[in-house]
DNA sequence: GATGAATGAGACTTCATTCAT
DNA sequence: CATGAATGAAGTCTCATTCAT
């Protein structure tokens, strides 16, 4: 039996590995904060993958050794911020009780979002159509995704007697179609220039058509 | 250099002059069919002019000699759906004096125009946003076009005082989101089978929004 | 009716038509010698399509119009040389009424050709094996068609009683595989300087193993 | 840097080198093993390091510790092979007195060992000449020691008058040729079934070629 | 006016090789 | 010694557009 007295690098094996690991982590994460500027500035169609390897400080074969290819990347960046937004609005929603507010909780929540993220709008809502006809099965699911959670709590409120019975799947497709309508029209000509400001006026017509009584003009900040 | 002598049909110089015109209008017109059949199936980003030249029994040279390039036949195509499908509207609420009655008018319209042209539906409504940002300003100003359809009949039925005085921009683009939801809904997944069949659903609540009281479910075809 | 003096062109569409078919098969051809000098300058593997746009005097594109890739290039030049080589063969045979005398003026024909056209002798024995999975179940059809012409011809001779009963097929086979072996001894050493001179050795070997008597050192030049 | 105490269970240090040098040899081998599989399952333009290093349990950084690169493993792989076979043949030759019997020894194993192993086969006939120019001055030299084999023994039976005299060089050649024709012809089209039972076939051709007299249909079996 | 061969910029992708850990 | 993330050169292919016929 000898013992031998050995020098472990402080890079052993084990750290390297979790090191490197985590570092691709990283370089995976810049890859899609570099897609989502590059998508935003120049489209889907007219993205390279070059501009996207440049943007991130990568070679163009570092981003090939993370994802697959271009429409991955898309996907990848596409499933992220459903992702993230829809966590968002159930954080935001589990902090009221009252349907009614957890539906503005919601709906603010979008638009805030959006508004501190112009670039992610314009990818998520109009490069996601262009990215070709693969996507727009994919776009669909997400659609619904966010339709079933306005659903979901309009059936509750529903439940509550805090609204009328109605069919609420149209609803939450209402809702859904009018949000993404004032996001598109911000995206594409800047007005409002707070995106918030839209909910002030959209509010009350959201909130009529599923039968509940508003006051016009009833401030955003209030909520 | 060859000369021949050739006899034309036509009677009249001018007559001649006029039959090629309407050929060259009716290759035009080809091109375009041709170009929305192709967009819809393939997208914009992959229908290539190649299959539009073909579709439309012409050449690629053909194609270049009525259309500067891709993009140009992309925008005739939107710009004559756009217009198109205004006039039908225009025409079907001039039947109309009372305001809803235009109103639901309008809007069926628009739900059984795609209904009958599911191309167009997926080409107006999906392709044209993701087309590319060339495209974003001439759509901000289609879309704008049509909220303004709305807003405007609905202003008059304010200023008629069939409704109560609201925020007609905002419900004009509210509508149309909705519409546009429904539209995209249907053609992504073909429900409802019908499309016309949606508006049943979605009436009531975009009357509700701007103040109309109505019964539920009232049927579709009774309007 | 109008009767008119119209100027024709000499281009005519119909002659334009031919001038383009003929100047479209010339740059098939072109390409296809281009490309026989790369694939032999520098191996399939390393050709590049730009060497073959480039030594044809086309442009990339120009290469890709007529054909749909680089393997369908090596394809087309495979086939070329083999219809080539064995319209060569059967004309050398046609001369002849001996079956002997048939025998030795194919095999002589092969190291005639391929004598004249070393490069072409490179790229059919060497590059056709490194072109790809795929090349090898053609490579396997050619070689039998080769083959088959030597064992149609053993045959005849076995029936005309020329030599006696053998097995032609595997027979066929020899004389094809101890050819392919000198060839591609030539192609690789360069020996023996002139690929002909192989003959007088390897003649009677071929001879003696289907069972006809000969004279070593019988001289080429005689036959 | 850390400073570790670990037990080394090998009571010496030179064991430990050993084993060492043991386990490196042993990857040596298993990539080129793993090598064989690969060329000859994708072709040598096909394989690529990674498939190697995978297939070999090692990674690429292994491989590329053992091997300066792709090129080298194919070499290597090519020696091996050539080395092993040479070797086999001696042996089987060595077991014989008779030049005929020595030259049916060693033709029988040779298609003895590549029907054991049609990968081999494969890669050492097909692929190794289609793999490029650098390969092909080391393919022309094996290709020569094979050939010098055979020739230096029908040298041989000429020189005890088994044989009359012949240009040995050639009909070495020959022989290597029609033996690489039958093989390559099973590797692309699998027949015969059983590699061997092409001798019977092949033998008489062979013999007679040398002025060996034979009977036909000689059973490989009676070898 | 029509045709389709030709162009060429540019896209995506692969992979042998390197090297920090 | 081993690992695998990263590099970047090079390759194949597409396609909007042009233009001689």
């Amino acid at each position: 039996m000898v013992v031998a007295i050995v020098r472990i690098k402080a890079t052993d094996a084990s750290v390297a590995f979790t090191m490197q690991q985590t570092r691709a982590r990283d370089r995976h994460r810049r890859i899609l904060d570099a897609a989502l500027r590059v998508f935003s500035r120049r489209g889907y169609r007219d993205a390279s993958v070059d501009d996207i390897a440049g943007e991130s400080r990568t070679s163009k074969g570092g981003v090939y050794f993370h994802f697959p290819g271009k429409e991955a990347i898309f996907l990848a960046l596409l499933e992220r911020t459903a992702t993230r937004l829809l966590e968002k609005i159930e954080e935001s929603i589990a902090f009221h009780d009252d349907p009614i507010a957890k539906a503005d909780a919601a709906l603010l929540t979008v638009l805030r979002t959006f508004a501190r993220h112009r670039a992610l709008a314009r990818v998520f809502m109009l490069e996601a159509l262009g990215a070709g006809r693969d996507f727009h099965q994919r776009m669909a699911e997400i659609r619904n995704e966010f339709t079933a959670v306005i659903q979901r709590h309009l059936a509750q409120a529903v439940q509550q007697g805090v609204i009328e019975p109605i069919d609420t799947e149209i609803a939450g497709r209402v809702w859904f179609g009018a949000l993404n309508e004032v996001i598109i029209n911000w995206v594409l000509s800047g007005r409002p220039e707070r995106l918030e400001d839209a909910y002030a006026a959209l509010r009350p017509l959201l909130m009529r058509s599923v039968g509940v009584a508003v006051q016009p003009h009833r401030p955003a900040e209030e909520l």
